[in-house]
DNA sequence: ATGTCTTTGTGAACGCGTGCACAAAGATGG
DNA sequence: CCATCTTTGTGCACGCGTTCACAAAGACAT
């Protein structure tokens, strides 16, 4: 989900499909749990079920990794983990900066995910004075004033932002500024950013509002007739319905933000 | 991003193609924009460098709601937000409940683009009977006893949860059960839920594994020469990498979660 | 009215991702 | 050592989504 300004050709680094790296996680996380178990060895159908996949989709998507199951056993349960881990770059460390110290990034800096998995927040910063020097899950904030330096001095390649929108274009061209090519974005904001940098956008509005449409499908396939309503009524409807529209809008573009596309 | 059991055709409800349904909040919230600047009409190209897409695909988007727009002139910017607001299905009013009021939940709860575009929090639910009666963003959260009457009694279609990953599977059927037919999931967890409900996920985790992977790309072309390492060195590197690997690993299944596909 | 200019709406081609179905590979038992 | 059985790895076809490129439609000026 590169939102750049320019098309990015859907990065398919060494031959490896997007679509198969958005998987390789979920297979991660599979593994890890039957690594727990101690299972030494999982079938492409079991496992598959376990991640919520087809079984063909995940032998294709291994496939491009390499050849590491045994035909007539399966995968090797560790041995896997530990190709998946290292291909995705989870071996090595990631210090990640958090800018914006609301609601939902203090939720972030407490995720115990980010702990895991090499990720680890190196520094926590935000616009406010007020909050400077405050410990956030143990780590205090900074002013963003430090941005700079606190990108620098960590040598972070990583950044998320969870400010409000009005201030994520900014904050994103200062982390790009410092260094950062990769950014996590909860604001509800497209973000512009030079090639070479790559932008995840997470967004709770957007992904209530999908499950708002399908949700009236399912509701009411009789509110159909009136979707092909005259022109003549659709002129009509349309002043006096804009106004109600917009009027209990909110500051919705304003918002902390928080999810993903 | 459904995750169920069984395999959903790519919902195309109406002919309206699910990649189209998931940039129409995009398209939403730039018109929103653009209308509070009280602009009377946009072309593709100006709406679609907003939106940061391609401006075609934003005809052929439109095109699939009807032909709104005016040739030679464009797009009538409030026409557009009501079509588009009426198409999402946010012209009518969607309670919506909240299962898990940690840190992640909370922070749902106080986020100000609920309120707005008709979704409005109808209940909290926590399993720590020390949270019940405690008001959260000025509602006072319930026991997790409470889940199916909150529910029903307030006709909720649509849950969150931003439970642990263990609690996830429960939760979710019992708010299936109670009859809730969409949800949106935090938890580091694939959902198994029935025909016609749907599910998407948010995962923090995910997004950032992704961005590691494309950074690890940036950072070194001159690491692909160790990727193809002979099977001997790899068997080798296997146990000791592997115990590694699942050793600094954490609770990672089961943090509260956080975030999208 | 007529011509020009702008912008929409869409036909058609292309590419990616998915899933089927099967051959090859290897384990296992006799 | 051979036969059988399981499971991988992949060739192939299909369908969705994206993009190009252009004809049709309307605005606007003369």
């Amino acid at each position: 989900m590169a939102t750049g300004r320019t098309h990015r050709p859907a990065t398919r680094s060494r031959g490896i499909p997007e679509a198969t790296v958005a998987r390789l996680p979920l297979y991660l996380r599979a593994l890890t749990a039957l690594s727990e178990r101690s299972v030494p060895t999982v079938s492409s159908e079991e496992l598959a079920a376990a991640a919520g996949v087809n079984s063909a989709k995940l032998r294709k998507d291994f496939s491009y990794l390499g050849s590491y199951g045994t035909r007539g056993v399966g995968y090797d349960v560790e041995y896997l983990v530990y190709q998946i881990s290292r291909e995705l770059g989870l071996t090595q460390d990631w210090p990640v900066v958090i800018v914006g110290i609301g609601n939902l990034g203090a939720a972030l800096a407490n995720y115990g995910g980010f702990a895991s998995r090499g990720f680890r927040v190196a520094a926590l910063i935000d616009a406010d004075p007020a909050l400077t020097g405050k410990p956030v899950a143990g780590i205090p904030v900074r002013h963003s004033d430090d941005l700079e330096q606190a990108v620098r001095d960590n040598g972070v390649s990583i950044g998320v932002i969870a400010t409000p929108a009005g201030a994520a274009q900014q904050v994103c061209d200062r982390l790009v500024a410092a260094g950062v090519t990769s950014i996590l974005n909860f604001a509800p904001t497209v973000l512009n950013v030079p090639d070479g940098v790559d932008v995840r956008k997470v967004d709770l509005s957007i992904e209530l509002q999908i499950l708002a449409f399908h949700e009236q499908r399912k509701a009411g396939e009789e509110a159909a007739a009136d979707t092909a309503l005259p022109a003549a009524a659709a002129a009509a409807v349309r002043e006096q319905s804009a106004d109600q529209v917009s009027a209990d809008q909110g500051p919705d573009g304003d918002v902390p933000a928080v999810m993903p596309a």
